[in-house]
DNA sequence: ATATGTGAATTGATTCACAGCG
DNA sequence: CGCTGTGAATCAATTCACATAT
């Protein structure tokens, strides 16, 4: 049975996921929807709701199991076996990317970076190692990568796309800003801090009404 | 009279004008809701919609105008007046950033940095000045800035946001994966590529059906 | 002919209200 | 008594269908 949960339901789980890592951090033992709403920016209602989907039944009159309803969602999310990603494009974000130090507990291991230019490759600008393009097919294989996080200017984004698409990886993060053309089994996550900033701009104009979201 | 448009309008409107600024730098002039709807992901119906909240009347049977669309969804966002940015944290995104190429033609200028880490002030890491967070106020008014680029570790994020509220910004790119707490008159902005990692990591698994969004 | 603009229909998501359980 | 779990009701967003303009 095909589990299908709407994506904007997945954006709030794993948000409360990010909450309920917290708390247990903290060593609270139980948590009730109204906390855990405040604390992810939704209503109580709704994250009853989206809690039907975990398997995570709450205490009526105590709230919800912290440790509980964590691991249950972080099975839920997938995040239990470990994911292989690569940084496509070593430029500047790419480096950043590649020691970003909060994947951190997490189930991503960022494997490599790959690069088209040749002063970039085999050399260690930041802890990983940089393979050219054109490895990408045996290293995918190689490495068992699943993920790539594609940081290449956007003139190069599709090609770069179909490259991995190729070479048989499954999810795409973004950065660039770009609606990329990908088969239907790959799966693909914008991360686009411009459009973030333009949306920003729309409602901080002066005749324009806050709307949430 | 207050306009007022859903978040999730606003980000597709953003996503027709890097079209069309595209396809006006290809210097084609007319294009169909169909054709634009292709190369942003959505239906022609949707766009056709969306588009009303332009006023940028299209020609039946021959499309929109490419130039007037874009300036009209250009102002329409706000993004014909300069907005001045600054980013908060100069660790390595806040650095990447600070470089970051593609703000281009835009009306975003990246002002300066700030940071608490005193071998982080003053010196040029990057093409930006960098001040103390205690300078935050008065450099607001000086430099006349308006948004905020987050990236200050987690731990500091809803103390750094708070000054910045204070300070009188009033746009917040929050990059942090964090809820921040503030303000209505205050508008933040997400961007948080770890969670993106996590939506990508749930639709991988192979018993989860493929869900648009 | 062709593609826009828009009311109507449909689909989906959120909020409500309250029964049920601890 | 407090808080979860869930059907029902409301609200919002998307899709459809077609009249309308060029």
């Amino acid at each position: 049975m095909p589990r299908s949960i709407p994506s904007i339901t997945v954006s709030r789980l794993v948000a409360y996921l990010r909450v309920l890592t917290d708390l247990e951090l903290q060593q609270v033992d139980y948590v009730t929807s109204d906390e855990l709403g405040a604390a992810a920016g939704v209503s109580a209602h709704q994250v009853r709701k989206d809690l039907v989907h975990a398997e995570a039944p709450g205490t009526r009159g105590r709230g919800y199991t912290v440790a509980l309803l964590r691991r249950e969602l972080s099975s839920l999310l997938g995040l239990t076996r470990p994911w292989n990603a690569a940084i496509i494009g070593m430029g500047r974000l790419g480096q950043a990317l590649a020691d970003y130090p909060y994947y951190g507990n997490s189930s991503f291991n960022v494997k490599t970076g790959f690069d088209i230019d040749p002063s970039k490759i085999g050399q260690r600008l930041t802890s990983l190692p940089v393979y050219a393009m054109d490895e990408l097919p045996q290293r995918v294989k190689e490495l068992e990568l699943d993920i790539a996080l594609l940081t290449v200017p956007v003139s190069a984004a599709q090609s770069a796309a179909n490259s991995l698409v190729e070479a048989g990886l499954r999810g795409i993060l973004n950065f660039t800003p770009t609606v990329l053309a990908v088969p239907p089994q790959v799966r693909v996550e914008q991360v686009d801090f411009v459009a973030g900033l333009k949306r920003l701009a729309f409602y901080l104009q002066p005749d324009v009404a806050p709307a949430s979201g």
